[in-house]
DNA sequence: TTGACATATTCCGATACAGGAATATGATGT
DNA sequence: ACATCATATTCCTGTATCGGAATATGTCAA
């Protein structure tokens, strides 16, 4: 098996550091052309099309034609399922986290005695 | 330029579906040994160890050796780079997205005219 | 030290990317 | 219909995976 599509889920969408800075300057609210982002990531313009085709594949940015421009705006509810994920782990580094860390090598010690 | 590197950055590293199942599992809090996960995973030990390589060269789990087993360990606070990032989303789809949709068309509209 | 167990590393093949260059498609105004 | 602007698609090359198979390393116990 070979790695995973940059299409098959939105973290591997977002893996792309170009792609996540896409996904910043849309937060803002206002739709952005395509020459637009072109200008703002510095980056050739094919290079943004082809990470805008991977972000609409994934549901993360829909688009409007608008005259002769693409207008790519967010979708930010796609952006939940990465936030429900990592949000399980919070409370693992906030303020419990020596309690729990603790815990677990306690548990790591009694393991070390019974071999 | 190629894909980035898996180990570049947590993102790439969670990008990998089976890695974010290990980091699941660590989250319980007890560490687990590699033949742990290989059961949990239905996965061939040599393919666990090398998402384990992976997770460990970003920093997200750390191993300690006890007895002839490799217990491993999740570091949560690796993981708040991912949680801060995504977290800067969360109020776009919380309540007030009707509002900053509605603003967002609304430019999209004006801009419409201009053209 | 030898053997058994646990894990890591190397080599392999198939796959898929990211960006550059060139080109194709689409929309608009005349 | 045509020229032009804006964007998408195709083809290419270099690189990096993922998992399987085989093998190496490391740890302990007798």
């Amino acid at each position: 098996m070979s790695r995973a599509s940059t299409t098959s889920d939105v973290f591997n969408a977002l893996a792309e550091p170009r792609r996540r800075e896409i996904v910043s300057l849309l937060a803002r609210g206002s739709p952005l052309a395509v020459g637009e982002l072109v200008e703002a990531l510095d980056l050739a313009q094919p290079a943004v099309s082809k990470h805008l085709a991977v972000l609409r594949t994934v549901g993360v940015v829909s688009v409007q034609q608008v005259g002769k421009s693409r207008l790519y705006a967010l979708n930010p509810e796609e952006l939940k399922p990465v936030h429900d994920w990592i949000k399980q782990f919070e409370q693992l580094w906030s303020g419990q986290l020596d309690r729990i860390k603790e815990r677990a090598e306690r548990k790591a010690q009694e393991r070390a005695q019974k071999n």
